[in-house]
DNA sequence: CAATATATGAGAATCGATTATCGTTTCTCC
DNA sequence: GGAGAAACGATAATCGATTCTCATATATTG
């Protein structure tokens, strides 16, 4: 164990990772480095307060994180083992669905379904 | 207090609203009336279980519901009051998003931002 | 290497959301 | 109206996620 290490390893993790990760996948991932689950809540914390990580909601569950310097993408999320998957591209059409008075600044597209590797299985 | 009369006033609650209310939303939409918080969670998922209501996950927060004989539809978060606004008509392109080995059973999209009335505000 | 500051892991504590319990009230059906 | 079933409100219990605590381990600085 050697200071700030545990961080990189966090950090590390969820740039190789195909999509964002809560605490625990992260945690569960690690299993083996002997990186504790607070580590993992300290290490997602000091990213967020860094800017290097990014909180993504809105996945079920509890909040997922990833790198902040990906460029916009949106999620798909399979139903069957729950892992979120990043996306490229976004669609066209948002600014016509807001409603007058109302200010958009942000959306957020979630695919659902199953994922290649669910979709391959008993 | 009549007998069954507290579903229906649960359910009206939900049809009267312009978007998914969470548990403790409409529970306090119907403060005043003695419905207690239990029984909204029952009604709800009562409701779920006949197939009157819909739960709506994804918007921040808890699970919210809406009656299912909506139209398909997607919701307008307002990071102000954290109200969701129910929209109308939808989005192009969403296939071509879709990973290959994917399968693609539903999506969700949500605008983010400030609604009509919390931009009126100080 | 010593002194001090920071990070860590394990587990306790907390927090909000949801569910279960229980004594009471309201229906239903006769 | 009366017996039994179902629903109610209040609140305790539970659950998962996250944060806090603390004794220990690891860096830093000189």
């Amino acid at each position: 164990m050697q200071r700030a290490k545990q961080q990189l390893i966090v950090f590390r993790a969820l740039v190789e990772a195909d999509g964002p990760l809560s605490a625990r996948e992260l945690w569960s991932r690690l299993s083996g480095t002997g990186v504790g689950l607070a580590t993992v809540y300290r290490a997602l914390q000091r990213g967020v307060e860094e800017g290097t990580l990014e909180p993504v909601e809105g996945l079920g569950g509890g909040v997922r994180y990833e790198p902040k310097d990906r460029e916009h993408h949106h999620h798909f999320l399979c139903s069957t083992c729950d892992h979120a998957f990043d996306l490229f591209g976004c669609v066209e059409g948002l600014e016509s669905l807001v409603p007058d008075g109302f200010r958009m600044t942000g959306h957020e597209v979630v695919l659902l379904g199953t994922c290649d590797a669910c979709a391959h299985e008993a």
